[in-house]
DNA sequence: ATAGGGAAATTTTTT
DNA sequence: ATTTCCCTAT
């Protein structure tokens, strides 16, 4: 017991011996905040005698969920299988097998991705005949799902016109797609969400049950959640809320999908009598860089207040290299990584995917193995998507969507014509494209392939029920002679190679998890994103890491790069013109900078193409918010007389408060109301007013009064 | 059924 | 510049 708290700081202690009611940890980079929360509830377990039937943890990804869970494994052992360590999306998913139906669900529901979607949407635009890209309405859907809102709030504030069609007709195809979804059986990822919610709104017992699970919630990233997932966690926690949520206002950067930072901002007052515990000691990085950080996220209106200690003291001063384009900052990255020659210690992280190639090309050519993270996923990968769709026709044969993508791949002599022909004869009589595969004699004239293909689907599907996903994916693989098709192809060779990989993970998955194929679907749709298998020479411990600085969150490395950092690229250009979205950008390269335990380099580009367009930019604003006795510009071939910081005692910055008014602040305005403090800058307050907008006042003249 | 041309579209994207 | 999609021609 003792040992559960020795190893800690005294705020990570007061955080773990936290026991009934509402806690926001406010944790920030590199203060272990994962340790933090294994610790409270191994606490629970020992100390309180909670048990582990009674404990949630819901984290973003299964990744930080899987970690977790390792971790409270070495640590408490055997009582850990117990406890409920999920994603938001997994644990939706699991309570609804169970109690779908009370929400409309039939049994053999299947989870369908972006792509399933847009296929959807695509072919409401061709039954309605409208000539429209897919794109704005599923970012329509998007929005309107991700806020847990309804169709008509949404269009009364939306533009006249949505993805070129009039708003009702946008309306139309939200109503066909979610009718179309649940006909075919099909939910979206918002919906695991949004019908957990309905659930749990109608059926207080299954609500109650629900909650004796989740006695004690633990909340993960809580600066990410968005409104949905805001509400699920209020409808769990309940009365009595025994909610601990962590996170950090700082490393909010997924506005873009609805994350709202308010959720953690607003946390004291949503949940009264929260107490706050601030982890603000710092184990990642040098004292140098943390003041770097430090001195960047100051700059920002919407926080609460908090400042990263070191642990470490000292630091070399970041690196600023200047180049005339991208391609020679990409020659700098590759020289300067090579003459490190710590590869695995290194990571390149960059504002958009588009920016890797270059670095990629120039890596490799020095000969610096490259690990490309979360460029395009293993799943979705066509030759995988084929083969699963498969899987999903089997264990739920109502999916359309799939099942034409399966009709004829591999081609079998059913051409898009007499594909129209049966879906059509399926939506005039009202039934499914499968029953009308099988009514195919009465449709058409030569139904001799689609008889052969339903045959073997039938066969298919029992071999669903019977047997699990590694013996299911053979049996299609031979079915269909996919093989053979793979071969005839240019890059068949790959791609078989791919689909020999899904065939490995589902033996792996069938020995570890163990299920049938439907559990095994499951656990893909909800890991989309999956860990690449390795292709190639390059084992990833031997490789420098290039990702977005989306996916480095949670990461650190002895070495990193920052590069473009340029307006227009960081901040990316469209953010420049709301506050909110330019903050953003700002916690984007704080991310970036505290992702750094030991050296960090900034470069930027005076020219890059984009677009196949030579563009010229001006260095990144943000360089501006380095203290200049931190920032060390060096030349074409590296610098080694880089100042070192002496050692300073971590005192934490005076903040340059110019008016009385913080970010985050709520206020009364005498003619404008209630609103929230985006940005205070000197005399002047930038308020956010419902329903008004943002409005610059200054602080002088406003009559601003501060509420509670 | 499929190759090949041409137009359009390119921020980030945990699930 | 490059990728992706859609149409046309074969």
């Amino acid at each position: 017991m003792d040992d559960l708290l020795s190893s800690l700081n005294p705020a990570q202690q007061e955080a773990v011996k936290h026991y009934e009611g509402p806690a926001l940890v406010v944790a920030g980079a590199g203060s272990g905040k994962t340790r933090t929360v294994v610790h409270r509830i191994a606490y629970l377990l020992r100390e309180r005698r909670v048990y582990p039937g009674e404990i949630l943890a819901v984290t973003f990804t299964n990744k930080a969920a899987g970690e977790m869970k390792e971790r409270l494994a070495k640590m408490v052992g055997g009582p850990s299988k117990d406890l409920w360590v999920s994603t938001f999306h997994s644990a939706s998913l699991r309570i609804l097998r169970v109690y779908g139906e009370y929400v409309g669900l039939k049994s053999g529901f299947v989870v369908y991705d972006d792509d399933d979607q847009s296929a959807l949407i695509k072919e409401i635009l061709k039954e309605l005949e409208l000539e429209a890209k897919p794109g704005p309405f599923r970012a329509m859907l998007d929005r309107i799902k991700n806020q847990g809102r309804s169709l008509s709030e949404y269009l009364g504030e939306a533009p006249d016109f949505i993805g070129g069609v009039p708003k009702e007709l946008a309306g139309d195809i939200y109503r066909r797609y979610q009718s179309g979804m649940r006909s075919q059986g099909a939910v979206d990822f918002n919906d695991l969400l949004l019908l957990s919610i309905q659930l749990f709104e109608e059926q207080p017992a299954v609500l109650a049950k629900i909650r004796q699970r989740a006695r004690f919630i633990h909340v993960d990233e809580y600066q990410d959640t968005n409104p949905v997932q805001y509400k699920l966690t209020k409808l769990l926690a309940g009365e009595n809320p025994n909610l601990l949520v962590v996170g950090d206002p700082d490393q909010s950067i997924y506005g873009f999908r609805n994350a709202d930072i308010n959720n953690i901002l607003d946390f004291t007052k949503d949940y009264p009598g929260a107490k706050v515990f601030r982890l603000e000691e710092n184990y990642r990085s040098t004292d140098a860089i943390l003041k770097v950080a430090n001195a960047v996220i100051e700059k920002n209106a919407l926080r609460l207040e908090k400042v990263l200690r070191t642990v470490k003291t000292g630091g070399e001063a970041v690196r600023l290299y200047r180049a005339p384009n991208a391609r020679e900052e990409a020659a700098f990255v590759a020289r300067e990584v090579v003459k490190l020659a710590q590869y695995p210690e290194t990571a390149v992280l960059y504002r958009t995917n588009a920016q890797s190639r270059l670095l990629e090309e120039h890596l490799r050519r020095a000969g610096v193995p490259v690990r490309l993270v979360g460029a395009v996923g293993f799943f979705e990968r066509r030759e995988i998507k084929d083969l699963l769709a498969y899987g999903r026709v089997a264990v739920n044969p109502l999916d359309g969507i799939n099942l034409r993508r399966i009709v004829n791949t591999p081609p079998r002599g059913i051409g898009a014509n007499t594909v129209a022909k049966l879906v059509e004869h399926a939506q005039k009589s009202g039934s499914s494209v499968l029953q009308a595969l099988r009514q195919a004699e009465s449709v058409i004239s030569r139904p001799q392939q689609v008889q052969a293909f339903v045959e073997m689907l039938d066969s298919l599907i029992e071999t669903a029920f019977e047997s699990g996903p590694a013996q299911f994916f053979e049996q299609v693989m031979d079915a269909i002679g996919f093989r053979e098709a793979l071969k005839q192809e240019l890059d068949g060779e790959e791609r078989l190679q791919n689909i020999e990989e899904l065939l490995r993970a589902a033996r792996d998955w069938e020995e570890e998890e163990g299920g049938s194929l439907s559990d095994f679907l499951d656990s893909v749709a909800l890991t989309a994103k999956a860990e690449e298998p390795q292709k190639g020479e390059a084992l990833p411990e031997e490789s420098v890491t290039l990702m977005t600085l989306h996916n480095a969150k949670g990461l650190e490395f002895p070495t990193v790069f920052l590069v473009g950092l340029e307006e227009n690229l960081l901040p990316h250009r469209n953010s420049l013109n709301r506050l909110e979205d330019l903050e953003e950008e700002r916690r984007l390269f704080y991310v970036g900078i505290t992702r750094a335990q030991e050296r960090l380099y900034v470069s930027y580009a005076e020219e890059r193409e984009t677009y196949g367009k030579r563009e010229y930019s001006r260095p990144s604003r943000f360089l501006d918010d380095i203290p200049e006795d931190l920032l060390k510009e060096i030349g074409a071939f590296g610098d080694t007389s880089v100042p070192v910081l002496a050692y300073t005692r971590p005192e934490p910055k005076a903040k340059t408060v110019l008016s009385d008014f913080k970010g985050g602040e709520r206020v009364k305005h005498p003619r404008f109301g209630q609103g929230t403090v985006v940005a205070a800058l000197g005399g002047e307050v930038t308020v956010m007013f419902p329903g008004l907008g943002l409005k610059k006042l200054a602080v002088k003249f406003a009559g601003l009064e501060k509420m509670d």
